[in-house]
DNA sequence: TGGCAAAAAGTTAACGTTATCATACCCTCC
DNA sequence: GGAGGGTATGATAACGTTAACTTTTTGCCA
């Protein structure tokens, strides 16, 4: 009828036909129903957001990042946990698609079943479905857009930092090596001692079964404990998660280790507390926010990518990497100030 | 046709013929349409939650209560963040409303216009839409279910502590006093004066324009420096928020204010990292994760209270408030020791 | 004034479900 | 063998919107 056009489109409708609708509209109370719109026009202008784990800041800032430039383009956002479970990040796709969004983000977890979501993401791909993976690629995804950060180069920069203080036996404290980006952390952490040529002891690695928040303090602090126990301990911690961190750093204050005299610390993320560490705790930065930006900006243009002949149109790949920061703070610098060290 | 009743009611069809139907399904990859379904019945299993500001963790944790509770039962959250805005919360709502939601859970934001979106509270009560407050509640609402804090009690508890150990000038450094759990934290803290027989100093009074994170920070921050370029500065701070704690702790680092042999600190709110502090931070606990859950099942009876006759049936109100409790730590205790200084 | 194009408003059907009612089928029992 | 009662399935309409098409109105010019 012509109210729908009044509210939709009302250059096309008469200047006073329009309003008296408009008046109608105000004193009725009349709200358009978002369900009836989205099952005729098949759209419903939301994005559905997986996530693996919100209880951890940076997924926090993942999504923040992404919700600047969705809300802002006028996109309601879907915000799902799946806990690092594959099982429940499937049936949030499927609610989502149930839904009908228009696109998805998504941040696998690392607990998929591997079969399962992937071949999940491939039908998704398959059927033209707008999607952007976020931070973790899988091995078995291919052709996919997604926008991750550089966390190779991100241990590699932490590594090198803490040889260059003189460091030569680093603890690394790992996540899930299952995980492409926690493979790659630990990759960072050779590349950096093989160009220094020192041997890479295993004892030194450790890594987790999952990326859960409760999971990553709870291995921060009982590695730390058995890396203290050693007979050559480390002399610096190199911890891939500020969960991770948290736990480092607790076990290190119970048994009164000296911060960075007696272990230098360096960790990934940089949070709101960590200059009122004790020292202030090195850190590297995760472009949380910013990858939720280009993330939401990428999915943007598929969404806007209209398929103006009913076929979904055959869209290009892209990829965007980011690169991490090395913020130096007094926890893994004996005695010097802290600075900043820029790119190279 | 059949199928519908094979999925939703299996028991009520022949065994071979949901056998087959559910084959074809399969086969088809038929996934039901979850909006020609809310279309129908003009139920969404879907929740609509609206919290001020999901940078802060206290809100994140808020809403991870919320979630355990109401995911388990079946119902998806539609989370909205209105950064402490008005006109925003209000635009949400009405966005939620379009959906057909089951329910609303809503923590008013500090900025709303008073009228508008208090009013429209109104309309939903009124409408019998299943709709539960958190942590806040505005003056203007009457007769609305609710789950908060008892933040005067909480007040009233840190600054007995920090009487107790022998402080006479504490500094408070309050959020938004237009919001009641602002306000309610300033009369716990009067309370705590006032049953000394102390009187109040209203330079030691400081309060905010809003509750938005990045605001807290830097009032306490600033408030902070403040108080420490008084003649006669307080010797103990008492912080309303997690985030005015941090800008607090930043200044009284900055100027090298020993904690807490010459400022005691008390804070609202646990976070992972008040145990890494040195001194770690004595808190008021906010059962933020508690509230959430206790929101969600109360929420949930009125969701599953179905109104047979096709009319919603007039609810009883409930409300429940939550008891912080005080966890001393180094930050508020002078001396290796927690021990209480007696009075006088 | 008639004719014609453009603008505005109206009509119809369809999106994918499910509530409701109607039908077909199968058994049991007198 | 037919009435009665249950169970299983089928048919129809409706939820509120909009795409596509049709009709009406308006405005303009010859």
């Amino acid at each position: 009828m012509t109210v729908s056009r009044a509210l939709n489109r009302p250059e096309i409708v008469a200047d006073d036909t329009r309003h008296k609708i408009l008046e109608v509209c105000e004193r009725l109370n009349y709200r358009p129903n978002a369900n009836a719109r989205s099952l005729r026009t098949n759209t419903s202008h939301q994005v559905g957001v997986i996530i693996p784990d919100w209880r951890n800041a940076f997924w926090i800032d993942v999504v923040s990042g992404i919700e600047a430039v969705l809300t802002g383009a006028g996109f309601q956002l879907l915000i799902a946990n799946s806990n690092e479970q594959g099982r429940r990040e499937d049936l949030q796709i499927e609610a989502m698609l149930s839904q009908s969004v228009d696109g998805l983000l998504i941040a696998p977890s690392d607990g998929a079943p591997s079969g399962d979501s992937l071949s999940r993401i491939d039908e998704l791909l398959a059927a033209g479905m707008p999607l952007v993976i976020i931070d973790r690629l899988p091995a078995g995804i291919a052709n996919v857009s997604c926008v991750t950060i550089d966390n190779e180069s991100g241990a590699y920069k932490a590594t090198r930092h803490l040889l260059d203080g003189g460091h030569r036996r680093i603890g690394l404290l790992a996540g899930n090596i299952n995980l492409d980006t926690g493979q790659q952390r630990v990759d960072g952490y050779l590349r950096g001692l093989k160009e220094r040529g020192l041997a890479v002891d295993e004892q030194l690695i450790r890594t987790a079964e999952t990326n859960a928040a409760l999971v990553g303090r709870e291995v921060g602090y009982s590695s730390t404990l058995e890396f203290l126990d050693m007979d050559n301990a480390p002399t610096a911690l190199l911890c891939t998660s500020n969960t991770i961190a948290i736990g480092a750093i607790a076990a290190l204050q119970e048994r009164r280790v000296q911060i960075p005299e007696e272990m230098a610390i360096v960790s990934f993320g940089d949070m709101e507390w960590t200059t009122l560490l004790s020292p202030p705790l090195t850190v590297i930065t995760q472009p949380t926010i910013e990858m939720g930006r280009q993330a939401g900006l990428m999915l943007l243009e598929y969404l806007e990518d209209v398929p103006e002949d009913g076929h979904k149109r055959h869209r290009k790949q892209r990829r965007i990497v980011l690169e991490p920061q090395l913020i130096v703070r007094a926890s893994s610098v004996r005695g010097a100030a802290a600075k900043t060290i820029p790119d190279d």
